[in-house]
DNA sequence: TTGAAAGCGGTACCAG
DNA sequence: CTGGTACCGCTTTCAA
């Protein structure tokens, strides 16, 4: 049933008239070989339609070419993980590499079976045994997002610039007209969850602003959502103005936990959240957004990691080090413009 | 950097004093080993946590233990997909293979150097190159969904029983009341929606019921589903009192187009789709939807390619054949009721 | 029952 | 520059 055998550097070789080490220097370009003699090679090569086995590679000591995958084990953002997904898998290809996908609970020598040459470990979460391990493990781990406080970091990680983006969108929200922003905050000890909080605090204090957070669950409950923006909007000693959620998942429950308290997104209320998603063009009002770039993020994680294993070669070993990629505000309906009643104007 | 060399059969072989050889059958439980020596062999590989090199034991045999899963290029339904991966890493795992994710692109050896042994297709698509590549290709491919018309199938199929449960949702329209039923079609060549649109216009042969089918482009931009459903619905000459939607990006155009026309699902118009997301939960209001077990089904895929790869062994390989997978139907608000005006009830 | 040896497909070192 | 060869870790005859 498996196609005849499939072609073997010894094959080439044959062909060739010469022997399969010959023939392994003019592919890989390691040895010193003649340019005719490696023409010739490569050319046979293609016409027999050799490809390298990576398992026999490895075996032998070098690399294997695979990226172990690590997703989040309870993700909400289906779509943004999904493209950050294809992403990884799109560079990947470009590297000559393949990306295998690890399972949710990995076990010490499970990764071991993978035979990876290092991980991308995306959105680390300090409450996940499996990271923990990856990151004291001894394949070279490169993070998506950092590590949040309480786990080691990898070798490097590429990082969304929250601080700015969030700024950006409360800067985005200010000039709509907001003035008592609050940030509805999922409990997760991941770093992005954090930055996100850490980042609307910082954005009120510098612009004298009295913002609120609002914690709640993760993964979060609908309900739970909507009564405690409910709750939120009626309390009305500083009646909140705009809502910006923490995820894609929970800013629906946002809009309709505002309209229970009689709030309608996009005209006397704005929402916004920190993470898009395709539906959020879809929603009634489209919701205004972070666009996080996954895919391009992918990419960046895969370079990231390639750079790691260069490095490795040599005799130091690079420095820990972050790649920053730019986020982009989407801003639609939800945060058009914001009528308010007989509030003061500050 | 690499911690130090992994436990190898010598190691072991080298401790007890005997041959690798011996070590390999006590282990494997291949050859013929005498009792004491096994129990031996074991404890010490156990003492010295040996772990057995699978790259080489796979450089040896024929089998990889690899499986390379295809998504569909442009997905909509992110978290379906999602969660049918972990679907597979799951199942893969307890099988001990790994999977390999494939590049959306496919040329011909580019698929040969993942070196798998089988191939996970999900949702082919009768214009997608690459599907219609893997599918004539060496390596035996399991399809998640039939093969649609126009291209070869595979060795076995796992799809989900569409009729059945398209007949359950159109039952529980029909007993909330709805009489002219619409269904909007994304004109894709994959077989879900073929099937699920035949399914739709039997059931309505079947209970002497005039149903619509609204067909849209695929990926759908929005605000033609907008109009498209806004404008079936003003067309009163036998106005539509519930909306099937083909995917669960579609349903909440459907939901705001209706708005638009002045409809309100859950109440005076009854609207489902035919695939789950998490997010239907949290709209307003909750649409129902048919869960397709994306979990389950992909765990189902890795278990008809290992039927399949086992078969091949045999001198007989095994016929084609199909796994199905039963679906649910969630009931929400978005069909709890209808409440219509004078219209004449049949 | 156990040992010796031949690969699986490549890589890498050392002669020639 | 190219050939020869040992070896990566394991499986699998074939002898002993």
């Amino acid at each position: 049933m498996h196609d005849h055998r499939a072609v073997t550097l010894q094959d080439i070789a044959d062909r060739v008239g010469v022997t399969r080490s010959t023939v392994s220097n003019a592919i890989t370009g390691n040895g010193r070989v003649s340019e005719s003699m490696k023409e010739h090679v490569l050319a046979v090569a293609r016409e027999l339609g050799y490809q390298p086995n990576t398992l026999a590679r490895r075996l032998r000591g070098s690399r294997t070419g695979i990226i172990a995958l690590r997703l989040p084990r309870h993700t909400s953002s289906m779509s943004y993980y999904m493209e950050a997904t294809f992403g990884v898998v799109e560079e990947a290809e470009r590297s000559g590499m393949v990306v295998s996908l690890i399972p949710a609970d990995v076990r010490p020598g499970n990764l071991q079976r993978l035979h990876a040459d290092g991980v991308v470990l995306l959105d680390p979460d300090a409450d996940d045994p499996s990271a923990h391990a990856m990151l004291t493990g001894t394949l070279p781990v490169v993070t998506g997002e950092p590590v949040p406080p309480g786990l080691p970091p990898g070798r490097a990680a590429v990082v969304s610039d929250h601080r700015a983006a969030v700024a950006e969108l409360m800067d985005h929200l200010a000039e709509r007209g907001a003035r008592r922003p609050a940030l509805v905050s999922p409990e997760v000890r991941s770093h992005w969850a954090i930055s996100v909080r850490s980042a609307f605090e910082r954005w009120c204090r510098d612009n004298d602003t009295v913002g609120q957070v609002l914690p709640i669950r993760h993964p979060a409950p609908p309900d739970e959502v909507r009564a405690a923006v409910a709750e939120l909007l009626r309390a009305s000693a500083s009646p909140v103005d705009a809502i910006v959620a923490g995820s894609d998942g929970v800013v629906l429950n946002v809009v309709t936990g505002a309209e229970q308290a009689g709030r309608r997104a996009g005209t006397d209320l704005l929402v916004a959240t920190v993470v898009d998603s395709d539906i959020l063009r879809f929603t009634n009002p489209p919701i205004t957004a972070l666009d996080l770039r996954a895919r391009e993020f992918g990419r960046r994680c895969v370079q990231a990691l390639r750079t790691v294993l260069e490095s490795g070669d040599a005799a130091e070993p690079a420095p820990y080090f972050q790649d920053v990629v730019p986020i982009a505000l989407c801003r639609r309906e939800s945060t058009s413009r914001l009528l308010r009643g007989c509030k003061h104007d500050h």
